[in-house]
DNA sequence: CAGCTATGATTGATCGGCAA
DNA sequence: ATTGCCGATCAATCATAGCT
């Protein structure tokens, strides 16, 4: 049983908890954020990144725009919006994964344009 | 956290906890299957019909089940462990996925 | 009614498996 | 061999339910 080892039973107990790298734009964290425009993102003790709104809403536009994205338009997006192309790539196949369930639990499927299968 | 009510939108926050009963059934199969907590997707839409709820809930049960089991473990855990013991005696058609014994300290 | 705990849901990120 | 996506899960957090 080794950092983040399974054992015999089903729940990982031990965690390796490393110190993920978020390269992007780590800012400064919470402390006084007492707004909510702020252009950075910032990440947790923990390695989670906090996007801000305006990220969240040019990658919901963006996602709208197309479901999957393209290499270019994610160095794009990452670049506009301060973020790793990883990340950019990782909020999509979250957001994809996302919409399926929405649509699996009968809500609102919303756009319907190039929706195939 | 003000980030903007923008959570506005989820009000579907506005949970209700499950019922007694489904809360039983979920709690017996998890206990009964501590060896390995991770039921399959046909096991999922049967609990998800026993307990008149949706899979994606029952899914975010267990997910939450799991971690907060794993950040007590020594506690009254072990109590409500008795809990499938107990119940997996006579009321459920679940398998006892036997684990032998040690099922209260999965290290 | 305030305060604290229990619990369902959300989400950035990780893991294994698979396909291109 | 490398890279993206999927499906499931993790882990931290949010916001409310509900008991004290």
């Amino acid at each position: 049983n080794a950092t983040t080892g399974v054992g015999t039973n089903g729940l990982v107990i031990g965690n390796g908890g490393a110190a993920a790298v978020v390269g992007g734009s780590a800012v400064g964290a919470s402390a006084g954020v007492g707004l909510s425009n702020c252009s950075l993102s910032s990440t947790n003790n923990s390695g989670r990144t906090n996007f801000t709104n305006k990220q969240l809403t040019e990658l919901e536009k963006e996602f709208h725009f197309n479901r999957y994205l393209t290499r270019a338009r994610r160095i794009e997006i990452a670049n506009t919006l301060q973020l790793n192309e990883t990340q950019v790539k990782i909020w999509f196949q979250n957001r994809r994964m996302k919409q399926k369930k929405r649509v699996k639990e009968g809500l609102i499927p919303a756009d319907i344009i190039t929706q195939h299968n | 956290v003000m980030i903007l009510r923008s959570r506005f939108l989820d009000a579907r926050r506005k949970r209700r906890n499950f019922s007694k009963q489904a809360s039983e059934i979920l709690n017996e199969y998890f206990y009964s299957h501590l060896s390995n907590p991770y039921p399959s997707e046909e096991a999922k839409e049967e609990l998800a019909r026993k307990c008149g709820i949706t899979v994606s809930q029952v899914s975010n049960w267990f997910g939450n089940k799991r971690i907060r089991y794993k950040k007590n473990i020594g506690k009254a855990q072990e109590e409500a462990n008795l809990y499938a013991a107990k119940k997996a005696a006579g009321a459920s058609p679940y398998s006892m996925a036997g684990p032998p014994s040690g099922t209260t300290t999965p290290m």
